[in-house]
DNA sequence: GTACGAGTTCAAGTCGACTTGAGGTCAAGC
DNA sequence: GCTTGACCTCAAGTCGACTTGAACTCGTAC
């Protein structure tokens, strides 16, 4: 793997100099030196950062994000906790999937409003019956993803 | 519909008081009047709250959430606009499995250490090509919900 | 050998979504 | 008619994830 000078990481990544800067900082990325002042990156430092991109579009913090790879900033991941997050994921995909049902039934429903019409209420009571409560907010990336170079 | 006391809309809710009256406050929900000073709320805002949780829990911002009401509170969202929403969830939809697999390969594959794992990498890679890069953070709730009453 | 541009540090600022704290008010019950 | 407890307002604080700005330092090209 080629050795990548952080401005060329950025460039491949798209993640800007900064945030790589402030990654390296908490320790969620590691550079392999100096070359004068600039950090230098081993090429693999892009699909690490491409999981982390992955982890955050799931939801996951930062901090859970590094959780995920060892301490030694290898990714060295203990199976069970893996196979929890996966769980995880998969109820938040369940979650996804009955918003995107209620949304498009509301987009093709022709009640006056929305709130009068008694599939919508249904399926919103269904769904809260089942699942949904308050939980305070956490991080998250956005729905739509660029595409990477 | 009967009338509730902020106090009963939280109980029954989950959401703490003091987030009712930010959801007020931002123009999320509307109160009916008051008692004393009381908030009374028409108990719809159980439905409207539930709601709410949803688009948290699909990563969508209060304001977004907002904007899917009207301007009156009422929920009157364009149809194309839900429509677009609906494409955003399934687009993450398809995130979350594709990192959902990522985890569960992870979890179940022997290599020492998983940037060493030709499956691992290729399915990164293949994520990667396909659709994820650099965006900066947003909002969103956590993966677990709890249940309502 | 000097200018340039891309990088550096460090502190502070920002944004969304709330929470917390201090001090005040009101309806109901005794 | 006074106490109590649940609510009120308003300002300020918090947390994660970054970004921004000022002042500085290199390696490279001329």
């Amino acid at each position: 793997m080629p050795v990548l000078d952080i401005g060329e990481v950025a460039q491949r990544s798209g993640v800007p100099a900064s945030t790589l800067r402030y990654y390296e900082e908490i320790g969620l990325i590691s550079s392999l030196g100096r070359h004068g002042l600039r950090r230098q990156f081993d090429g693999d430092v892009l699909l690490k950062l491409s999981l982390v991109g992955m982890g955050k579009a799931a939801g996951f913090s930062l901090v859970e994000i590094a959780g995920m790879f060892g301490q030694n900033g290898q990714p060295d991941i203990p199976r069970a906790l893996l196979h929890a997050k996966a769980g995880e994921l998969q109820r938040q995909i369940l979650d996804l999937r009955t918003l995107r049902d209620i949304l498009r039934h509301v987009a093709d429903c022709p009640a006056p409003t929305h709130l009068e019409c008694p599939t919508f209420r249904a399926l919103l009571k269904a769904a809260s019956r089942k699942r949904l409560a308050y939980h305070p907010s956490r991080k998250r990336a956005g729905g739509a993803l660029k595409t990477a170079g």
